[in-house]
DNA sequence: CTGGCTGTTCAGCCGATGTTCAGCCGGGGC
DNA sequence: GCCCCGGCTGAACATCGGCTGAACAGCCAG
């Protein structure tokens, strides 16, 4: 999962993106109004963490000129304490749920996996499929019970699987949503990654669609659970 | 399905040939309005993308052009943002959809796609032959409900003819979508693969017309859904 | 400083895929 | 009834994409 991060605070960036990071997202930042706007039109993020107060333009009016330019992708408002203007605007323009500042980072972080959970169209808290289950909540994955030891990366492409099982994804669209901005394009790294997730989580959950990319299914003889 | 990518800047152009080749279709480039407007005469394409700003020719005057002469193909633009009056210039000459950059590349393949079905006068998404079916998003095919496993090609084969389903398709017709420029025309390759559909579907839905070429046909006894 | 753990690169291997070829078949014209 | 041409098919082949094991580099912890 990709996350932009929109804050011009210097240390609560430092602080976000670290618990970010830690939580296992690939995240971009953005400083200011400007290089929001263009970043979120240009890369392909799976959620946007976004301060209403910025320098040049003010974080409501991108937003605005996201929605209008039919961008779907979660947002996540943050706004001062009593500032209620500035969150009926926020919502005006198309937020998705907000937080008002101070607070703390764990709320920020479960309202975040509410949000991807949501987009992508879950109701359960927990992704499974068949008996491959994950837990965003504490970053763990086990299969039929059996908990996995699984790296950062590892964890974070099968998360991207997981939301969107049954769907052929490229070897781009994994680079894009795993890596933050800058990344050698021609590379096998992602090929690696496939390889050891699946000696890790059985043989066949992840095929290869020749020439297009690859799709988690659940196993056939495995009960298939919502 | 044979596209025509009219764009100038190298590292998009790259972008989104990678895109559209992983997407399953066939890609000519055109770095300049002269050799858009020329191969975009000469050559049968599914669907154009053309950007506006280009050296030589500017692109409107490109498309202007295919359509004074009589070119049916649908065209999707791309502006750079804001320039509106590039943008009216491009539907006043022709254009059947755009797209302001920057933009997502799930958008420009999801407006593709579209495009494509509307200009095939289909108004579902998912393209049905009697109990034939196949799904462009996922790039899958289906016979009654069971998966096919196709490959690439066989799977644009199939594309090609179930969006002219009832017409009879030359050879030639299917090589010039099926390839981009360059391809060795005397060649059986094509009967090849018929033959290799054929097995794989089901004998009978691939009629032969013998010195015309082939036609995509629903079985009797299905019953034909819209 | 050292040792592991993680992510990346590389090279070789393997199988899928697209192409070619040669021979066969069958329909239509004579 | 016969011949010829176009189309079909099975098999062989080359190529390319994807897989794997192993080595390497960077990082963090001890």
């Amino acid at each position: 999962m990709r996350i932009l991060l929109v804050e011009d605070d210097p240390d609560l960036t430092r602080q976000l993106k670290q618990a970010l990071g830690d939580a296992g997202y690939a995240v971009d930042h953005a400083p200011d109004g400007e290089e929001a706007a263009f970043l979120g039109e240009t890369e392909p993020y799976d959620a946007i963490v976004l301060d209403l107060g910025l320098p040049k333009i003010d974080g409501a009016s991108v937003l605005e000129g996201w929605r209008r330019a039919n961008l779907a992708t979660p947002v996540l408002i943050l706004t001062a304490r009593g500032a209620w203007s500035e969150k009926v605007a926020g919502f005006d323009a198309g937020a998705d749920d907000y937080l008002t500042k101070p607070f703390h980072t764990e709320e920020l972080l479960a309202r975040l996996r509410a949000l991807l959970r949501r987009s992508a169209g879950h109701a359960t808290p927990s992704l499974t499929c068949g008996a491959l289950r994950l837990d965003p909540r504490a970053a763990r994955a086990s299969v039929a019970g059996e908990p996995l030891r699984l790296t950062s990366l590892e964890y974070r492409l099968l998360h991207y699987l997981i939301m969107h099982q049954g769907r052929v994804i490229s070897r781009t669209e994994l680079v894009e949503h795993l890596y933050d901005q800058d990344f050698d394009r021609d590379s096998n790294t992602i090929e690696v990654f496939i390889g050891r997730v699946r000696k890790k989580i059985g043989q066949g959950r992840v095929e290869t669609v020749r020439g297009l990319g690859y799709r988690l299914i659940a196993l056939e003889d495995e009960a298939s659970e919502a």
